[in-house]
DNA sequence: TTCATTTTGTACCGATTCGCAAGAAATTAA
DNA sequence: TTAATTTCTTGCGAATCGGTACAAAATGAA
């Protein structure tokens, strides 16, 4: 967007390189557990000016997560909404979630936000507010998607689409749990792929469903 | 256990109770955000005589984890195991989940494994270790409880025993995490029903199951 | 009383915490 | 060159961190 602020000295950080890194310390040690000395190792950048570019602590973890957040986004809104099959499209969603949960060094990482905040989310309403929108966002996706689905006839029209979707979003939800418990990502796919199946079954899904395009 | 150590000056604080204030202070705050200052200030007892008595920090978390899980275990095991009825003992065992992560005041607990040593367990391999018990033991859990329905014909004799125990640990994970981000102890109950409800038809469950005593 | 034992309270350790003030360094515009 | 602007570096300050040393206090045993 702001492409060259022409005047003063030139910054020798890339913001966005930076907040990905401040973002792995995060996913690494959790929030409290990460101290602005930490994140300074890792962007590379001195206190003042992590201070000054991003903000208190607090400002940094959100701006590094609304940055992954947005890199993911349309990856997961094209599985659940652009794929033809309703049962494709969640496999395509959970891969992609697997993914992200697990590090391609074989580190335990988790979701970025309910495995990192969640100690703290009772304590700092501020936090809490962040979890809560995180839980909420995930639920109000999945409940689009069925209710499509039900419209469609993909799944009974009188299925329980609020049931249906929390029980995805629970999938998540443990996901994010049992890769920070250090399971492998071959373990969480599977686990993924037949909550998935359940779920579809348990919603009447009809695999040769009507919405084909 | 150890009635009267008869010797020495006596101690002025009851252990069970202080471990009881010790596991509060970790659930509101989390595990890091908790120091030993809150915890003296919460037990009513001097840093020092904390330490004396369970040990470090970690070991202070854990034997209050421990005093917890042994207080609710028997509860949880009797809905699992000696209800006639599958459904009614599992829609007992999540309403006892539920009254567990949910305070009286309705200040968002969650779990007091699960939500407060999420955020620390990958950086710290004895907190991983932890999370990781956990999360094997709700699974075996389920697991146990599923291999005997299927063979009691309560379920589908050759219904998916290990996928329908993880969906179950995924609503337990679920309503830690969910409790946390402050939803409301109705909300989480019919969460649990629902999921309860929806995961017995996807294993074929027969209302009038062959089990009845 | 006297001694051994155990818990308690005070005071402190070095290390680390978040946040910021002040000035040096680097760049562009004039 | 000079001025204006922005970033970087150094270092501090007040507070807190987990953990401990030590002596006073309180009890039972001798």
């Amino acid at each position: 967007m702001k492409a060259k602020p022409s005047r003063g000295r030139p910054r020798e950080y890339d913001p966005e390189q930076a907040l990905a890194a401040a973002l792995g310390e995060f996913r690494r040690r959790g929030y409290t557990a990460t101290s602005l000395d930490h994140l300074s190792d890792a962007t590379q950048m001195a206190r003042p000016s992590l201070y000054a570019a991003f903000g208190n602590k607090l400002e940094i973890y959100r701006k590094a997560v609304r940055q992954y957040s947005e890199q993911s986004a349309e990856r997961r809104r094209h599985a659940l909404f652009e794929e033809p099959s309703l049962q494709k499209g969640l496999e395509d969603y959970f891969e992609e979630i697997v993914g992200a949960y697990v590090s391609k060094d074989g580190q335990p990482l988790g979701c970025p936000i309910l495995s990192v905040i969640s100690g703290e989310a009772a304590a700092d309403p501020e936090i809490g507010a962040e979890l809560s929108a995180a839980v909420g966002k995930t639920d109000s996706l999945f409940r689009q998607r069925m209710a499509i689905a039900a419209e469609a006839g993909e799944i009974a029209a009188d299925a329980d689409v609020g049931g249906i979707a929390a029980m995805l979003a629970a999938l998540q939800h443990s996901l994010a749990l049992r890769a920070r418990a250090g399971t492998r990502r071959e373990e969480l796919s599977s686990v993924a792929a037949a909550h998935v199946a359940l779920t579809l079954k348990a919603a009447n899904y009809a695999e040769s469903g009507a919405a084909r395009g």
